[in-house]
DNA sequence: AATAGGTATGAACATGTCTTCATGTTTCAG
DNA sequence: CTGAAACATGAAGACATGTTCATACCTATT
C-alpha cells in the first residue's frame, strides 16, 4: 500500500499551469528579467531593449497583464508596467540554476 | 542612458521557453510533484495515482521524455520513469510560494 | 506459439498560441 | 483643434498543443 498522491491541489495545479505557460516564451521571460532589474518600465522602454514589433510587445504584455503578472499605470503618454509578485523571479533562478532548462 | 539588457543569452531563453511549456501543464506539474516524492515511477503507478488514460498518460510522459525533464529504465513488463534533473522540483516551490501562481 | 499485462505510437480533430497588419485610443504640445 | 507620440486592439493565418481512439509493440508466462 502507498498514500502516494499528488500535493498540490487541482485549483492551485490549474493556475499554476496557467501562469506558467504564460512565463514560457523567451519575450516574456525576458520582461520579467527586465522588471527584476528595473521595478518599472515603460512599453517603450521595453521594446527598445528587445526590439521588437510595438505591437507584438503590446500583445505580450497585455497577455502576461491578464494572468496578473504584471499590471500597469499611466503616467502622462507613457504606461508603466510591473511585476505584481516579485517572488516570479526565482524562475529566472530556477532557469539559471538548472541543467535542464 | 541606461546599461539595461536581459541577463539570459537567447540559446538559454528559448531553452528555457521550450522546457517550461512542458512543464506548463496540469498533469505534468503533478507527475513531477510524484517524481519528487518518489524517485522512480512506473506508468502504471502514476496512472494510479493521477486517474487518466494509460494512452494520454503516455504522451504526456514521452512530451517531457523528450524535453530531457524525465529518463526512463525498463525492468521487464515495467517501464520506470524518474526525473533527469531533481532541481525542476523547485518550480514546485515556486509554485507554493507565490501570490500569483 | 498463444495470451495477457504494460506501454507506445499514429492519425485525426478541436482548440489554443504566435505573429503580422491595419487601425483605434489616449495624452500632450503647439 | 490638429498632429504626433505612446500604446492597445482586433482580425486573420500559420502553426502548435491536447485529447481520444485504434492499434502496435515488448516481455513474461503458460
Amino acid at each position: 500500500m502507498s498514500s502516494l498522491k499528488v500535493r498540490v491541489d487541482q485549483k492551485k495545479l490549474e493556475r499554476a499551469a496557467y501562469v506558467l505557460k504564460c512565463v514560457a516564451h523567451p519575450v516574456r521571460i525576458s520582461i520579467i528579467d527586465l522588471l527584476e532589474q528595473r521595478e518599472r518600465l515603460t512599453v517603450s522602454q521595453i521594446q527598445e531593449v528587445l526590439q521588437i514589433e510595438q505591437s507584438l510587445l503590446s500583445h505580450h504584455l497585455t497577455n502576461m497583464r491578464d494572468k496578473g503578472l504584471v499590471d500597469t499605470q499611466r503616467q502622462g503618454k507613457n504606461v508603466h508596467y510591473f511585476l505584481t509578485d516579485t517572488s516570479i523571479t526565482n524562475i529566472i533562478d530556477v532557469i539559471n540554476g538548472s541543467q535542464v532548462l
